[in-house]
RNA sequence: GCGCUCCUAGCUCAAUUGGCAGAGCAACGGACUCUUAAUCCGCAGGUUCUGGGUUCAAGUCCCAGGGGGCGCACCA
């Protein structure tokens, strides 16, 4: 035998002691009943797991390229293939299962006459863990298997994977226990492994155009970069509170004061919101800023962007979302905010008429606009309300109303606006470019006025950050600069409608446990409860307990 | 935070008007030398999310709480 463990029989003395003590009835009910059962005559030199199982090829794939072999026929090819077993057909003295690792799945065939522990493999569960060594055969029934030499176990499955033809549906018990709906779940593991790739490909468009990747801080001592809520933590060497950060924008831009022409970051950021389908108040955001560069030609990189993770993971620039077409191939259509509501809406806004009878025109069509709006504002409040979830796209909004965007450098050809632009995609906005403002007085003037917003009471409006400002002193130059979500891109990209479905563990409540619960003299006894997890008899977790 | 709605075996789901809490799969024991959601026999599995209440009787009706979903609000 090739691997000494496997028929370690000592270690297997110890194997079976430890599964009468641990999974027998009289080990009291406590734990006992929340597992499965084990098999009483399940033991053999084959379950003694070992610490490493090498030389194992993927199982997706392991037997192509013997399309050619004829039913019964063996190639003499012999392969090790390790992976969960997730269907079991022991038939008497031969058995077939399906082994699946990550790559994809293979069919096992054993055979009592020349399978090693041949007993054991047909009482395995669904869910264990094997490595198998074996010729690569096609079956009489035609089926390109695996014929199992030998095997060993690599871990034991003590919980079910639910139903297994439907899976799991409760979304509760799918991310709570994201593992579970990961094996359970056809397509799941897909669609994380797409994401990585997405990632992946925006790093590799970013490298090529000569982009460096930094990191700044997520603990900042002034959460600004963005109009949000910030979390808040605390610092204890430093004595003060801290705020998870909302934006790496400010940081990032001193970087580019500093000689970082090129400069990108892919981070988590924070924003003390709800949570919906298409939000989560912990999300992913790639910035990048480009000296010399304007909102027009980000808006070009983030098409580029856009395009290559599509053809990463779709091959193409033309996919399909909700059963719709979409076409992400460059140059994407270019708008201004008031074409786009004017084609929309039918209602005509102009930047040169009055503020009052741009106010009035909003609320005709039913969207009330703050006190005092300029007639951008009044634009903008339309196009958000009745006029971007519309918009299938891909569509770059351009030139906003410059009271929202205090970061954004004034439009060259009118003062009441900004450069930015907005990629528009199945309704909704999934990045956006700017010409950033890098004067320090007009900063300054913005910041100020965000000041007054906040002193009124509006808890999003930023902060004065005198660091950066102290940063523009030192001369920015004229600089472009993109924010893309890369978890909606990702809901596009992989035809998902909610965005839990693109993370791994979305945020959820807590559960609620005796340990919680206990006052004064109970907390020696919770902290034993939380222990044992099977001595919640509260808990509403129907999964783990009960 | 507000409104609507859901929570039954490990999983997927039933349960008539308020009248004995069930099935399939998984698990467990067994049969089977080519299965494909294998099949067959057997066995076991429940604080019906929690706590109160109404009732002769509650999975079902009422109240409070927990968690989920959707919508609104907040927000990109």
């Amino acid at each position: 035998m090739a691997y000494a463990a496997w028929s370690a029989s000592t270690l297997l003395a110890q194997l079976r002691r430890e599964w009468s003590a641990g999974m027998s009835e009289e080990n009291g009910a406590a734990g006992a009943d929340e597992l499965m059962e084990t098999p009483e005559d399940l033991a053999s030199a084959a379950l003694v797991i070992p610490y490493v199982f090498p030389d194992s090829v993927p199982a997706g794939g392991v037997a192509e390229g013997y399309a050619h072999l004829a039913p019964g026929e063996g190639s003499g090819v012999t392969v090790r293939v390790a992976g969960r077993i997730m269907r079991s057909r022991p038939q008497g003295r031969v058995a077939f299962a399906e082994l699946r690792d990550w790559t994809g799945g293979v069919q096992l065939f054993a055979m009592s006459t020349i399978t090693e522990d041949f007993a054991e493999l047909t009482k395995l569960s669904l869910g264990d863990w094997v490595g198998v060594t074996g010729e690569i055969v096609r079956t009489k029934r035609g089926e390109l298997s695996i014929q199992v030499a030998n095997w060993c176990m690599l871990a034991r499955a003590h919980r079910g994977f639910g139903d297994k033809w439907r899976g799991v549906n409760d979304v509760e018990l799918r991310f709570r226990q994201r593992e579970v709906d990961l094996w359970a779940n056809e397509g799941v593991r897909e669609n994380f492994l797409l994401r990585s790739r997405i990632v992946a490909s925006l790093r590799r468009t970013l490298d090529e155009r000569g982009f460096v990747e930094v990191e700044t801080p997520v603990l900042q001592p002034l959460a600004g970069g963005a109009n949000a809520r910030p979390f808040i933590t605390h610092y204890n060497a430093l004595h003060a509170d801290f705020y998870l950060r909302i934006a790496p924008e400010l940081y990032l831009k001193r970087l580019v004061v500093g000689g970082f022409e090129r400069v990108f970051e892919i981070g988590k950021d924070f924003r003390n919101e709800g949570l919906s389908p298409r939000h989560n108040p912990e999300f992913t955001m790639l910035e990048a800023y480009q000296a010399y560069a304007d909102y027009s030609e980000m808006a070009g990189l983030i098409e580029q962007l856009v395009a290559d993770a599509a053809r990463a993971i779709c091959g193409s620039t033309v996919i399909t979302h909700e059963g719709r077409a979409l076409d992400l191939t460059p140059p994407w259509r270019r708008a201004t905010m008031v074409e786009i509501v004017a084609e929309i809406t039918g209602v005509p806004f102009d930047l040169a008429m009055s503020a009052d009878a741009a106010a009035t025109q909003a609320a005709a069509l039913g969207v009330e606009v703050p006190e005092g709006s300029s007639v951008g504002r009044c634009v903008y409040e339309v196009y958000e309300r009745l006029v971007e979830p519309k918009i299938w796209g891909p569509v770059h909004v351009m030139d906003y109303p410059i009271e929202v965007s205090p970061l954004t450098r004034e439009h060259r050809d009118n003062p009441e606006l900004v450069e930015r632009i907005t990629p528009v995609i199945t309704g909704r906005e999934i990045a956006e470019a700017y010409s950033e403002l890098v004067d320090p007085e007009e900063q300054r003037r913005r910041f100020l006025a965000q000041a007054r917003q906040r002193e009124e009471g509006d808890e999003e409006a930023m902060a004065v950050d005198e660091d950066f400002l102290r940063a523009l002193e030192h001369g920015m130059p004229p600089s472009g600069g993109i924010g893309l979500g890369v978890d909606r891109l990702t809901m596009i990209l992989t035809d998902q409608a909610n965005i839990r479905e693109v993370l791994l563990f979305p945020a959820l409540r807590p559960l609620t446990t005796h340990a919680d619960e206990g006052a004064g003299d109970a907390a020696s006894t919770a902290a034993v409860e939380v222990m044992d997890a099977s001595s919640e008899p509260h808990s509403r977790d129907h999964i783990a307990h009960s």
